[in-house]
RNA sequence: GCCGAAGUGGCGGAAUUGGUAGACGCGCUGGAUUCAAAAUCCAGUUCCUUCACGGGAGUGCGGGUUCGAUUCCCGCCUUCGGUACCA
C-alpha cells in the first residue's frame, strides 16, 4: 500500500502517490540498486568482449619499436626481416642469435613464429603460477596462505606454464613520464612510479669457467664491480641445469623452492638460504674464480634473474656471504660520510684496481666506459615493472581469437569469426591436469586439419581496461567505437575509483589506451585526466581458525576464544565465513552454533568430516559432543576484523535493505554524509536517521498539517534570501572540491534556518529544490512537480550565487586577547580599521583584561577578528 | 625498511589561504506532548573548576616560528593503506 511504501522509502505521505512510488522503483533500477550483490556468476556480453579479443588480435599483431618509442605493425617487422634480417633492428625483445635475410627466409613457420614472439605485445612465454594439486587449480597469490590454499589448506607449488603476456613493459617509460600531466594525487602517482620502478646501472656478461655461456647480470652499483666475490643466480634461471655438477645439493633446494611462493621469498627477510651449483664464473677485471649459487632472495622476474654479489655493499649479500663463509672485499671507504649507510652512493674507491682513489660517482662512470670499451656490457636502464600474465585457466572471462596449428604456432581467427563465443560446459571447473575448462568441450577445441583453439581465457582486467571507450559508443558494430565518438569525448574527465586500482587497473588501461593511441584509434595519450580515490566501504570480516595441521587427517576448526587464550595465532588460518551464519554478527561475541556451522558445510563441501571444537565441546559428524552434561550446543566463536567489503570476504552488506528502509535519496546522501570521499570507513548505519530526518523536515516546509502543498506567492525576505544565497555560495565550493559531506551539513543548516522563520516562500523552496536535486534527485524531481512545473528538475539551470544578497550591514568581530578569545564586539561592515583600532580599546572586554597592564598591540583582520595584545 | 595518508568530544566528522576549535549529524541528559510508549518539538552536551558569574586546560607527544598554530618548521609515538631481499 502506497502509505506502507511511503513509510518505508522515508517518502513524506502527502507525495506518495502509486505513479512515484512506480517512478522510484523503475528510477532505482536504472541506477543499478536492483543489482543482486550476491550472485555469483558474472555476466559476459559478446557484444562487448567481441572488441576485447579485437583489441587482443592488435597487440599480438603489434611490437613495439624502440626507435619511435611506439608500437608498429608486425608485418612491417617481418618485411625488414626479409630484406635485412635481424641486423640494425630497433625493436624491444632479445634474439638469441642474429640472422641474415636469407636465412631467415630459411627458417619455417614454427622458428619464425618463435621469434617474433619476442617481439610480439601479446606474447606467450612460460611463468610460474601458484599450482595446487589437491584443488587441481592455478591460485593467486592472496589465496595462497603459508604454502596452503587459503580453500582448504592444500599445499601449493610453483609450476612452470606457457601462458600468454602482455608487454607491458615496452610501456614503461612512457608510463612514467606521462604520469606529470596528470592530474592525481601524488600518493597514486608515488605508487605508480615505484611500482615501474626505473632503476641506471649496467648489463655485464661474466663468463663460466668451462663453459660456452655467459652470465648477463644487471646491477647498478658497476662501481662495486671490484668486490664481487661470488654470483648468484635465480633458482629457475634457464643456466642453472646446465652448469650444476653439485647435482644432489642443487636438486634438494630446488625442491624447497618449488614450496615457496613469490610472496614468502620477499618477505621473508631474514631467512637466508641457497645452493652452491659447483661451477665457478670468471671476474672480468681480476680474472677471479667466483662461484655460482643459487637463492631464493633473486628472483627470476627482476633484472636478468642473476646478481655479482658485492657483500661489502649490500645487505642481502652480506647476509648470505656471513652464513655461506664466503669472502668479503671492502671496496668503498665511507670515512668522511659520517650519517651514510650502504644504500647511499658515496664513498671513495678501495682495493678497485684501476679504480682506486675516485669517488663512487665518477667510478660508476669510469667503469660503465670501461665496460663498453672490453665489451663485456653496456650501461642499462631496467625496471621493475614485469610484464603481465594474461592467461587463466577459468570458465569466465573472454576466450582468446587464437587457433593454434598441427606444429602449435598460434594465429589469430579472422575478424569475422569474432566474437569468438565461450561454449556451453556441463561443468565449468578446470580439468583434473590443470588444464583451462574450455578444454572440456573438444567440439569447440577441436578444429579441422588438427587445429585446436587456445583454451585458456582472458583475466577480468582485459575488459576493464578499456571499458570507458565503450561508454562512448556502446552499440557500435564495426568498431570498439568510432573515431567521431572517440574525438568528442576524448578521455575521462573525472575518474573516481579506489586505491587499490593504483598499481593493477590504472596501470594496464594506460597502457592498452597508449597502444590504441599509437595506432590511431584514440586521440588522446592518457586515459583518465583526473583522479579521485574514493574511500572503501569497508566491512566486519567474520574468520574462523582453521589449523594449519590436520587432526587424524580431518580439518579442526578451532573456537577464536581458545586461539587467543592460548595465543598460538600462527599456528591456524582464517578462514572467511559468510556473515549470513553468524550470530550476533558485529559484536565481539559473534559466533556459530550447530545449526551455522552445518551451514557453513553446505556452503563448502571440503570441511564436511572437519572438527569443530570449542570450549564446550566438540562438533564433529553432525553430532555435539558436550565437555559436560548442561552444554547442549556448539559456541563456536569467531575472531572479526575490519575489513574491505567483498565477496571473498563474505562480508557484504545489500544496499537494497537501506534502500528499502529509507528510500534511496537517503541512502545516498547518508553515504555522502559519512566523511570525505577519501576515507575509509566500516559501514555503520547508525546516524542514517539524521539524513532521514533532514530529508522529511525538508519536505515539510511545502506542506500544511493537512499535508496539503501550502507555499506562499510573497516575495522573500531579506533573511530568506540570505539563507538562500548563503547555502548557494557553500553549495558551490564545496561541490567544486568534491566534499559532500560538508554539502549535506548545509543542507541541514539551511532547512534549520527556514524552519526557524517558519518560511513557506515559493521562490525560495523553488530554488533549494533545484540545489538539493543533485543530492536527492527522487525526492526533488517529485517537489519540483508539486510546485507545478512539467519538466523535469534535472534540466533546469542551477541557482547561481548573488553576494549582493548575502551582504551585512554590521559584523559581529571575536574579540581576542593575547590570541584567545574573550568577547566579542559589533562594528558596521564598512568601518575602516583605524577606526575600529581606535575603539576597541574603549570595549568593555579589552578594559577588563588590560586592567594594571599596557595594551601592546592591536591587530585586526577586517571581516574576521581583533587581537589585542596585553603585556 | 621504503612510499603514501592520517591522529580533533562518547561516536562519524567540521574548521577552504595561519585568524572565533568542536559546524552538521548520531548518542546522551533534561523538559514539552501522551493514560503510556514510539514519533515529534524545545533546551543542554570538550574536559576540569564554580550554586552561578567566571576561570583554567585543550586538536597524538616534546620543542620551535608567530600578535595568533588543528593548519607552518624540527624531533618522536601510534594507526591505516600500498609495496618490497628490486641487485
Amino acid at each position: 500500500p502506497a502509505e506502507q511504501y511511503a513509510i518505508q522509502t522515508g517518502v513524506h505521505p502527502a507525495i506518495s502517490t502509486e505513479k512515484n512510488i512506480q517512478m522510484y522503483r523503475t528510477q532505482m533500477k536504472n541506477i543499478g540498486f536492483s543489482y543482486d550483490w550476491s550472485r555469483e556468476i558474472k555476466t559476459c556480453d559478446p557484444d562487448y568482449y567481441k572488441w576485447t579479443q579485437w583489441i587482443f588480435i592488435q597487440l599480438f599483431k603489434n611490437y613495439y619499436d624502440l626507435a619511435d618509442r611506439s608500437a608498429k605493425s608486425i608485418d612491417e617487422l617481418i618485411e625488414y626481416f626479409e630484406d635485412h634480417g635481424s641486423e640494425g633492428h630497433t625493436a624491444f625483445g632479445n634474439l638469441e642469435k642474429e640472422f641474415t635475410a636469407s636465412e631467415w627466409q630459411s627458417f619455417n613457420t614454427k622458428k619464425k613464429e618463435d621469434i617474433l614472439m619476442n617481439f610480439r605485445l601479446a606474447y606467450r612465454q612460460t611463468t610460474y603460477v601458484n599450482w595446487c594439486e589437491a584443488l587441481g587449480t592455478v591460485l593467486a597469490n592472496d589465496e595462497v596462505k603459508d604454502g596452503l590454499s587459503e580453500r582448504g589448506g592444500h599445499p601449493v607449488v610453483q609450476k612452470p606454464m606457457l601462458q600468454w603476456s602482455l608487454r607491458i613493459t615496452a610501456y614503461a617509460e612512457r608510463l612514467l613520464n606521462d604520469l606529470k600531466e596528470l592530474d592525481w594525487s601524488d600518493s597514486l602517482k608515488t605508487m605508480q612510479e615505484n611500482w615501474i620502478g626505473r632503476s641506471e646501472g649496467a648489463q655485464v656478461f661474466f663468463e663460466i669457467a668451462g663453459h660456452d655461456d655467459n652470465i648477463e647480470i644487471f646491477t647498478t652499483r658497476p662501481d662495486t664491480i671490484f668486490g664481487a666475490t661470488f654470483m648468484v643466480l635465480a633458482p629457475e634461471h634457464e643456466l642453472v641445469e646446465s652448469i650444476t655438477t653439485n647435482t644432489k645439493e642443487v636438486e634438494a633446494y630446488l625442491e624447497y623452492v618449488k614450496t615457496r611462493t613469490d610472496r614468502e621469498r620477499i618477505a621473508d627477510t631474514k631467512r637466508v638460504t641457497g645452493a652452491f651449483t659447483g661451477a665457478f664464473a670468471i671476474h672480468p677485471f681480476t680474472g677471479k674464480k667466483l662461484p655460482i649459487w643459487i637463492a631464493e632472495y633473486v628472483l627470476k622476474d627482476y633484472g636478468t634473474g642473476a646478481i655479482m654479489a658485492v657483500p661489502s655493499d649490500d645487505e642481502r649479500d652480506q647476509d648470505f656471504a656471513e652464513k655461506f663463509d664466503l669472502d668479503i672485499i671492502n671496496v668503498v671507504d665511507k670515512t668522511g660520510y659520517e650519517d651514510s649507510d650502504v644504500h647511499d652512493k658515496v664513498g671513495t674507491m678501495i682495493n678497485s684496481g684501476v679504480l682506486n682513489g675516485l669517488e663512487v660517482e665518477e667510478a660508476i662512470k669510469k667503469i660503465i666506459d670501461l665496460i663498453e670499451d672490453k665489451g663485456l656490457g653496456k650501461k642499462k636502464v631496467n625496471y621493475r615493472l614485469r610484464d603481465a600474465n594474461f592467461s587463466r585457466q577459468r570458465y569466465w572471462g573472454e576466450p582468446f581469437p587464437i587457433v593454434y596449428d598441427k606444429e602449435g604456432v598460434p594465429e589469430t581467427v579472422s575478424l569475422d569469426e569474432l566474437p569468438v563465443e565461450l561454449p556451453e560446459l556441463d561443468d565449468y571447473k578446470p580439468t583434473s591436469e590443470g588444464k583451462s575448462p574450455l578444454a572440456r568441450d573438444e567440439e569447440w577445441m577441436n578444429l579441422e586439419d588438427g587445429k585446436k583453439r587456445e583454451t585458456d581465457t582472458m583475466p577480468g582486467f582485459a575488459g576493464s581496461s578499456w571499458y570507458y571507450l565503450r561508454f562512448m559508443d556502446p552499440h557500435n558494430e564495426d568498431r570498439f567505437a568510432s573515431g567521431k565518438s572517440v574525438d568528442y569525448w576524448k578521455s575521462v574527465d573525472l575518474y573516481i575509483g579506489g586505491t587499490e586500482h593504483a598499481v593493477g587497473h590504472l596501470m594496464y588501461a594506460r597502457f592498452w589506451h597508449k597502444f590504441l593511441y599509437d595506432k590511431g584509434y584514440v586521440p588522446t595519450v592518457e586515459p583518465f585526466e583526473k583522479l579521485i580515490n574514493q574511500g572503501m566501504i569497508q566491512g566486519l570480516i567474520e574468520y574462523l581458525y582453521l589449523r594449519k595441521e590436520k587432526t587424524n587427517g580431518r580439518s579442526h576448526f578451532m573456537c577464536a576464544g581458545i586461539v587467543k587464550k592460548e595465543g598460538n595465532e600462527e599456528d591456524y588460518i582464517k578462514i572467511p565465513v559468510l556473515i549470513d551464519y553468524v550470530n550476533n554478527y558485529g559484536s565481539p561475541a559473534s559466533y556459530l552454533d550447530q545449526n551455522s556451522i552445518d551451514q557453513f558445510i553446505d556452503s563448502r563441501p571440503e570441511f564436511e568430516d572437519a572438527i569443530f571444537e570449542c570450549t564446550r565441546g566438540v562438533y564433529v559428524d553432525g553430532k555435539f559432543e558436550a565437555h559436560r552434561p548442561e552444554n547442549s550446543d556448539s559456541h563456536l566463536l569467531t575472531h572479526s576484523e575490519i575489513g574491505k567489503m567483498s565477496k571473498s570476504k563474505f562480508n557484504v552488506i545489500n544496499p537494497d535493505v537501506v534502500v528499502e528502509e529509507y528510500g534511496a535519496d537517503v541512502f545516498r546522501m547518508y553515504e555522502m554524509f559519512l566523511g570525505p570521499i577519501e576515507a575509509s570507513k566500516p559501514w555503520d548505519t547508525h546516524g542514517i536517521d539524521g539524513v532521514a530526518k533532514f530529508l522529511r523536515k525538508f519536505i515539510d516546509l511545502f506542506f500544511n498539517d493537512e499535508d496539503q502543498l501550502d507555499v506562499s506567492g510573497d516575495a522573500p525576505s531579506k533573511e530568506e534570501l540570505k539563507i538562500l544565497h548563503n547555502t548557494i555560495h557553500k553549495i558551490e565550493e564545496d561541490i567544486e572540491r568534491f566534499s559532500f559531506n560538508t554539502c549535506v551539513s548545509t543542507f541541514m543548516i539551511a532547512v534549520n534556518d527556514l524552519r526557524k522563520l517558519n518560511s513557506n516562500n515559493r521562490f525560495i523552496l523553488t530554488e533549494l529544490v533545484k540545489l538539493l536535486a543533485p543530492f536527492a534527485p527522487f525526492t526533488c524531481e517529485e517537489l519540483y512537480e508539486r510546485l507545478g512545473h512539467d519538466n523535469s528538475i534535472h534540466t533546469t539551470n542551477y541557482p547561481v550565487f548573488d553576494p549582493s544578497k548575502v551582504k551585512e550591514e554590521e559584523v559581529v568581530y571575536p574579540i581576542s586577547i593575547n590570541g584567545k578569545k574573550r568577547g566579542e564586539a559589533t562594528f558596521s561592515a564598512d568601518a575602516d580599521k583605524a577606526q575600529i583600532e581606535n575603539d576597541i580599546l574603549e570595549n568593555d572586554i579589552v578594559k577588563k583584561w588590560a586592567d594594571g597592564k599596557s595594551v601592546k598591540r592591536v591587530i585586526v583582520v577586517p571581516g574576521r577578528m581583533i587581537n589585542v595584545v596585553i603585556q
